[in-house]
DNA sequence: ACCACAACCTGGCCGC
DNA sequence: TGCGGCCAGGTTGTGG
């Protein structure tokens, strides 16, 4: 599943290759993965535009485009940005076809069509509703501690919400908490200041060490080249039950919080 | 604010 | 071998 270390890992192989170059064509095979716009319209106001510079925000990707808007791309569950070389035709679950200067192409393949691309004005003010981005300078402990206060929900359910932090799914949930030592269902607003500092310090190592590992496939992930990453490898909790964990030795755990899988220590996470 | 649940999707897996 | 049923998860929307 892409999280911020996937998306990240996908904008700086792009960055090389598409940077400064012009898109040719589009070709949208499934239409409703364009939000906002009718494929055709997609299509032509894409056409002819330079992409100027790729930025990302949480998980999503952001091209910025010589006309001054923005083409937002979430890759959802199962969404992949291919790029090759070579005039390339439709394949099985391929939704959108960019086809650039230089005979590069970018495929969109989306398996469970839950990824979306959005041509918008602005793609930052799209997008104002997202929580902090955890690996800027600006999200401290003084900004969680801020964000945490008042909240009574669990930290899981929380680690989630887009709108209180950016970029952290599933895996760098269960990978964060089980770094800062919390319960998954731990309430919000029971946290100490040095629980709250473990917890800032572990949500920005894991996406880092995340992203150094080029990301994690556990189930469909693939950076722009379709390579694996490798972080799975290195997941302490995610995906482990039965496993011992790799701190204590007890078995992991495995149960249902706020409707997802959730993975952690019993020993260490208490 | 918070929670639960449905919807969007499909491959893969289970049990029969 | 096949079929029905369920699960996985990011996000949004609805209703309590």
């Amino acid at each position: 599943m892409p999280e911020l270390p996937e998306v990240e890992t996908i904008r700086r192989d792009l960055a090389s290759l598409v940077l400064g170059r012009r898109i040719d064509e589009v070709e949208v095979l499934w239409p409703r993965t364009v939000q906002g716009l009718e494929a055709e319209a997609f299509q032509a106001r894409l056409a002819g535009q330079r992409i100027e510079w790729l930025g990302r925000r949480g998980k999503h990707l952001l091209l910025h485009l010589s006309s001054g808007g923005d083409l937002i791309i979430h890759l959802g569950m199962s969404g992949r940005l291919l790029l090759e070389q070579g005039h390339i035709s439709p394949e099985k679950y391929d939704r959108v076809l960019f086809r650039l200067e230089g005979g590069l192409a970018l495929r969109f393949r989306d398996v469970r069509k839950l990824g979306w691309l959005a041509l918008v004005k602005d793609g930052e003010e799209f997008l104002a509703s997202l929580g902090p981005e955890p690996l800027e300078e600006g999200f401290t402990a003084e900004v969680l501690t801020k964000r945490l206060a008042g909240r009574k929900g669990q930290l899981k359910p929380l680690m989630l919400n887009q709108r209180f932090l950016a970029g952290v799914g599933n895996i760098y949930a269960d990978e964060a908490l089980f770094a800062a030592g919390l319960h998954p269902c731990r309430r919000a607003d029971t946290l100490s200041e040095e629980d709250i500092a473990r917890l800032h310090w572990a949500i920005r190592s894991t996406l880092a060490s995340g992203i150094e590992d080029r990301g994690s496939s556990v189930n469909d992930y693939r950076d722009a080249e379709g390579r694996p990453g490798r972080h799975q490898e290195n997941l302490a909790v995610y995906g482990r039950e039965g496993e011992p964990c790799p701190r204590c030795g007890a078995p992991i755990q495995r149960i249902v919080v706020g409707g997802r899988g959730t993975h952690f220590c019993p020993n260490c996470q208490r």
